[in-house]
DNA sequence: CTAATTGCAA
């Protein structure tokens, strides 16, 4: 089953770099100002009534709290103490956090299930689950019970691991201790279903849960499954769940219908998108940062950027600040119909507004470049983006790989395939694909051929992309036997051919001089349930073209057009071409202006 | 003082 792509951990990790400021003038500035916060940061934990929870917003400043707590005669109660871990969590310090609670036990501070959860959680955030387990007997030692909370973070643990048999045992054993899951138990479990694309099991849980009579189904669970819905674009589904949860009168929030907005959205249902918001708002509920971003995205997606522009006007009036989405969505727009120029304005005027770009921003750059062929462009931006400290992932890798190998510098792909490795980013399928087709298309037959050893012997998951690639290139290097032998054991390997993989291996036979062979295979696609494409039928059209055969070539095109399919400008310049100088057949002239009327069109 | 829901890049 397919996990559910999610933000990968350096997008996250980086997003908050602040672009512009040199190194050594940010400590500079840190240095100079920790003076005065330090002395106030002990004052305000050594007054007396300390009313309010204390406040950290960075690492520093904890460890320094919590050392003056710790040095404290009486010690705080421990409520002080894991309010500071708690924040620390929060901050995703996780191991900083571990280490002070470790310092807890030497100074006579005992925890509480409050401190023992929030340690769990570290642990779990960072894969420890078997110390996460060995927190479990402290719960014994100080004599309390782990409560509905400390074993749905384990649980969640073990499931984001897909540890599943230990989520369920340790679901039995917090029944069998009389501790009753609750709202956020279930809805834990249900994301955890959502995030393997397993939506029959996750409305079970909701069905168990109405069950159940501890708790009730809320906007939550049913947010999170209408969510996953919309992302397998299952809207149909989506909107019944959204009808249900609204007749049992719980009333959905922004998130619910921002889910429902993206889900119509991505299957082009722009005026669904627009009933749903009129619907939103006529409840009083204001579409937020989020709506509006997926809405300029969808715009853009569409090619329609003065429109995202507008909606980014429109949010700003609203008083809602676009953000690095925003921008990052918008920006797309304009790599998407060719405007760098303007694409780089936006990512200059997130600077300029004080929006932190951030990988992502990079990443959309640099892709836009590349398909504008400015290939030296793209590699300035991505050198510039490590002198900004941000760490180009998998993708911003992939893509610029992808632009040397289209410009025909397959050195500097292979190059900055090895490198990626260096700064710690593992290839991936994509990757390895992007690689292979350029190896093969710069007729590197020798190094394509190692390549896919090499994925083989990694055991990535080869799908039938792989194989198109691996099968074209076999073609492009005019190895049109051992293409079709692959072609052949196609399903061996439990793959089963697409259109593109027919198209290329017709390709590859009528190159190869085999246009009968391609034609029967052609005939071949719809006993297999695959009818050919517009794709397919300009590619043997050329093939016959290229053997001068005008009645093929007459019946091809009568075939596709009937199909409602049409020549591309490429396939109807041939055609033109031929039939022009095939002074045996001025009957076909009327087909010459069907044609030149289809391609007008 | 602890645990669950929404947006951008190949």
């Amino acid at each position: 089953m397919m996990v559910r792509k999610t933000a990968s951990f350096y997008s996250y990790c980086y997003c908050n770099n602040i672009r512009g400021m040199p190194c050594l003038q940010s400590s500079l500035v840190f240095f100079a100002s920790s003076f005065h916060s330090q002395a106030s940061i002990i004052r305000n934990t050594q007054t007396k009534t300390m009313r309010h929870p204390p406040h950290v917003t960075n690492l520093r400043e904890a460890l320094i709290l919590f050392n003056s707590m710790l040095r404290m005669r009486p010690p705080p109660s421990i409520v002080r103490f894991t309010q500071v871990l708690s924040q620390l969590a929060k901050l995703e310090h996780y191991s900083a956090a571990i280490n002070l609670y470790k310092q807890m036990g030497p100074s006579g501070i005992v925890p509480d299930v409050y401190t023992l959860s929030i340690v769990i959680n570290c642990f779990c955030q960072l894969n420890e689950m078997g110390l996460s387990l060995s927190l479990l007997g402290k719960f014994v030692k100080v004599g309390i019970q782990p409560d509905v909370t400390t074993f749905t973070t384990l649980m969640k643990g073990f499931l984001l691991l897909n540890r599943v048999a230990e989520a369920a045992e340790l679901f039995g054993k917090m029944m069998e201790q009389g501790c009753m899951p609750n709202e956020i138990t279930f809805g834990t479990l249900i994301k955890s279903c959502c995030m393997k694309g397993n939506n029959r099991a996750a409305v079970q849980l909701l069905r168990k849960m109405e069950q159940s009579g501890h708790c009730k189904p809320n906007v939550i669970v049913y947010s999170t499954i209408i969510d996953s819905l919309c992302k397998d674009t299952l809207v149909a589904n989506a909107l019944n769940l959204f009808s249900e949860m609204i007749s049992k009168d719980i009333a959905p929030n922004v998130i619910t219908y921002t889910s429902l907005i993206h889900g119509v959205c991505k299957l082009g249902q722009w005026t669904e998108a627009m009933r749903l918001l009129n619907e939103m708002v006529s409840k009083n509920i204001f579409p937020n940062v989020f709506t509006f971003s997926i809405l300029v995205d969808t715009l853009c997606k569409e090619g329609k950027v003065v429109e995202a522009e507008s909606v980014v006007e429109l949010m700003i009036q609203r008083g809602i600040k676009p953000d690095t989405v925003t921008y990052n969505s918008l920006m797309d727009g304009y790599c998407l119909v060719g405007e760098m120029e303007k694409a780089k304005k936006v990512f200059d005027l997130m600077i300029h507004k004080g929006s932190n770009v951030n990988v992502y921003s990079y990443s959309i750059l640099i892709n836009g470049y590349c398909r504008r062929k400015q290939i030296d462009e793209a590699n300035r931006v991505f050198q510039e983006m490590f002198d900004e400290g941000l760490v180009p992932n998998t993708i911003t890798c992939t893509s610029l790989m992808d632009g040397f190998c289209k410009e025909g510098r397959i050195q500097d792909a292979q190059k900055l395939f090895s490198k990626m490795q260096a700064f710690g980013q593992l290839p991936n399928i994509q990757s390895y694909a992007v690689l292979l087709d350029g190896l093969f298309k710069n007729q590197q037959l020798t190094k394509a051929l190692v390549l896919f050893r090499e994925m083989e012997c990694r055991k990535l998951n080869l799908d039938i992309v792989i194989y198109n690639i691996l099968i074209e290139g076999l073609c492009i290097a005019g190895k049109v036997e051992s293409a079709r032998d692959l072609f052949c054991r196609l399903s061996s390997k439990g793959l089963q051919p697409n259109v593109r993989t027919h198209t290329i291996m017709i390709k590859g036979l009528c190159d190869g001089g085999l246009v009968t062979e391609a034609e029967k295979l052609l005939r071949e696609m719809e006993e297999r349930d695959c009818p050919p494409n517009d794709c397919t039928y300009n590619t043997i059209i050329r093939g016959f073209l290229y053997t001068k055969d005008t009645l093929k070539v007459v019946g091809l095109v009568q075939e596709m057009m009937d199909r409602g399919f049409s020549a591309d400008a490429w396939t109807t310049e041939l055609i033109v071409d031929l039939l022009s100088k095939d002074e045996a057949n001025p009957a076909l002239l009327p087909l010459i202006e069907k044609l030149i009327f289809s391609l007008s069109q």
